[in-house]
DNA sequence: CTGTTAGCGCGTTCAT
DNA sequence: ATGAACGCGCTAACAG
């Protein structure tokens, strides 16, 4: 217990303590190559006594790797994120990685900073969901360095990065077919959207041409809304677009208005891209005194916690969150593991689905004759 | 950009590049001492392309130091916990420290593990919210090693740390006189309560002997407990036992029953201590087909996002976590900052105080002549 | 089985 | 203003 003023105790002073070299202390420290029982035990004690704790950096400095993922989102304290961060951080505990966190506020100037730290780190990997679609040069740089990324919710079409992401297209189409086989004809939608030009948005929708228009490289809002007019379009029905609510941007504040607009054109149903939209579109139906599922259909894109508390509670569709953590943990200790190799030539691209879950808040519509 | 399959460019071959020794590489590269201005630039023009990034482990060797914190939460992703993280990592990140976050799940073994990591990684400090406050072993040897801790939310009496906690009795005091001041007589609180026997539940309320009885070193739900039966004390008002609902351990379905129970008691106001009581009690409350208020006033302890949005508000203690996780980080900084000094006597115990925010879910009962 | 030695990449003396 | 050399704590070659 004789701490010398704070100063950790080396493997020097474990050694001298045991009476043994360097080299033997290090092996029974390590686990590795010979070393008599009873001299790994004599190490060990002295290790005990002495409070001996290894140190990480002098070790990542030989092997490269300080056994540490960074990750990075746009909020921390999203329901979604949080999520996906606790299970990615449990699943890293269990194999031996910390991780580090930052959260950008959707801020491409943080997400760089974030990405300079991480290699001055030497991180093992990183798991992103990044901030934008276009922005992307820190990520090329941090790959062509030989870094390795793992894409979650959204995915850079390019990057030389495995992936973690839902079917966008395929759930949200079939949240729009639920809606489109309980009758519904008229069916909101609100989402972030940014990358759709407001001028843009008559023409995709009047030629049912989403899919050619919305391909890979868009944020999930965009591919979201492509599976919306690819249900449309394969029921038959015509979407009109004054019924698809932009925000730009994310807030549910922005959602609020958005869905406000929308809401004059008599929907009777609503689907929203995201549990923030899903807030700010709750708000305006109740700010407009509209009951669900008489006055209005809800599906809500993310399945928050709190649906289940308001009266009646909402039907969504669920993203496995704790999956989408534990996958894309698991491919970057595969890689860190098999470092050797001069790596793998293909990426994984996981795609997982969304299970939708039904609380009574989407109306059955009688089919009028 | 000639990288070395993968290898990072050290300082020695920025030094070639830039025909300079290490020495003055390091000046340059680490602002410090005197390079001359031109020879400076070379070297940072050398460094950009090679794509050269600072070595953390390699300074940490030196310096002892990573710049980095380690956190450790029982539930990363509860509202609460979540928004204390994203405020501390900011905070951290602004002032040049990365954060390495640990989520124990009230695991104490858990939390011991990660104390150990912590250690291995040498990090400046350690924010940390104990899962218990008996089980603390790890935590004291790691101050007694000179490791420097922040606890927050809660706090282990006699650990050498600094803490931000809220004044849990004070502000349950004034929840509880708020809910007297409406009139109401009958007064359910539910809590977690595990350090309080349900054996003495009675006598502690009988005797309205909480103060001496629930001293510091209690986990927040009984210190609560404490400003609920100060309130009453205060205002002569008596307390029924059986409107003290404990689950005795932390889970919402566990706060459902309790106060499933407890509402057979008639109470006209409910006190919860925390947003997963929050959560389970106003479950039963629906369950229960309760109105809010007319049947039953209700206050949250702890402002979560979905109070706003059922139908009608619920009114809630908010807890600062913004400032608890700045607060937290700020003295970690400070401390590691000043860390030339043996440690300064004496430790930081910041008390923040909740704000009351009245959404219209208490009901003023008129007195009665 | 164990000891000796040489770095890993960087910061910091000292000289120059 | 710049360069040479040592050392932080640990692992990995070698010898023995």
């Amino acid at each position: 217990m004789d701490d010398h003023k704070g100063r950790h105790a080396t493997i020097v002073d474990v050694a001298q303590a045991a009476n043994v070299s360097v080299a033997t202390a290090g092996r029974a420290l390590g686990d590795y190559g010979y070393v008599r029982p009873e001299t790994k035990k004599a190490v060990l004690s002295a290790a005990r006594e002495l409070n001996y704790k290894k140190n990480i950096a002098a070790r990542a400095l030989i092997s490269g790797s300080a056994q540490t993922f960074g990750m990075i989102v746009s909020d921390l304290s999203s329901e979604f994120y949080s999520n996906i961060i606790k299970s990615a951080v449990n699943y890293s505990r269990m194999h031996g990685y910390c991780v580090l966190i930052y959260d950008t506020h959707e801020s491409t100037a943080i997400e760089r900073e974030a990405v300079a730290i991480f290699q001055k780190h030497r991180v093992d990997g990183i798991i992103i969901a990044p901030a934008s679609m276009r922005n992307v040069g820190h990520l090329r740089d941090f790959v062509a360095g030989g870094g390795r990324i793992v894409q979650i919710d959204r995915r850079v079409p390019g990057l030389a990065s495995d992936s973690v992401t839902l079917d966008n297209v395929g759930t949200a189409a079939a949240c729009t077919m639920k809606l489109l086989a309980a009758g519904h004809r008229r069916i909101a939608y609100i989402g972030e959207l940014d990358e759709v030009k407001p001028a843009d948005l008559g023409r995709i929708v009047a030629e049912h041409a989403a899919s050619a228009r919305i391909k890979e490289g868009f944020a999930p809002s965009c591919q979201r809304l492509r599976g919306y007019l690819d249900a449309h379009r394969d029921a038959g029905v015509p979407v009109c677009p004054d019924l698809i609510g932009r925000t730009g941007h994310y807030s549910w504040e922005a959602a609020r208005d958005a869905t406000q607009a929308v809401l004059q054109h008599e929907p009777t149903a609503l689907l929203t891209s995201d549990g923030l939209m899903t807030t700010g579109a709750f708000r305006a139906v109740r700010a407009a005194g509209m009951r669900i599922p008489d006055d209005i259909s809800f599906l809500s894109f993310d399945d928050l916690e709190w649906l289940q508390l308001v009266d009646p509670p909402l039907s969504a569709a669920a993203q496995p969150c704790a999956r989408i953590g534990e996958e894309a943990a698991r491919i970057l200790i595969g890689r860190a593991r098999g470092a050797k190799e001069p790596l793998r030539p293909g990426y994984e691209h996981i795609q997982l689905s969304g299970s939708i879950v039904d609380r009574g808040s989407i109306r059955t519509i009688p089919v009028l004759a």
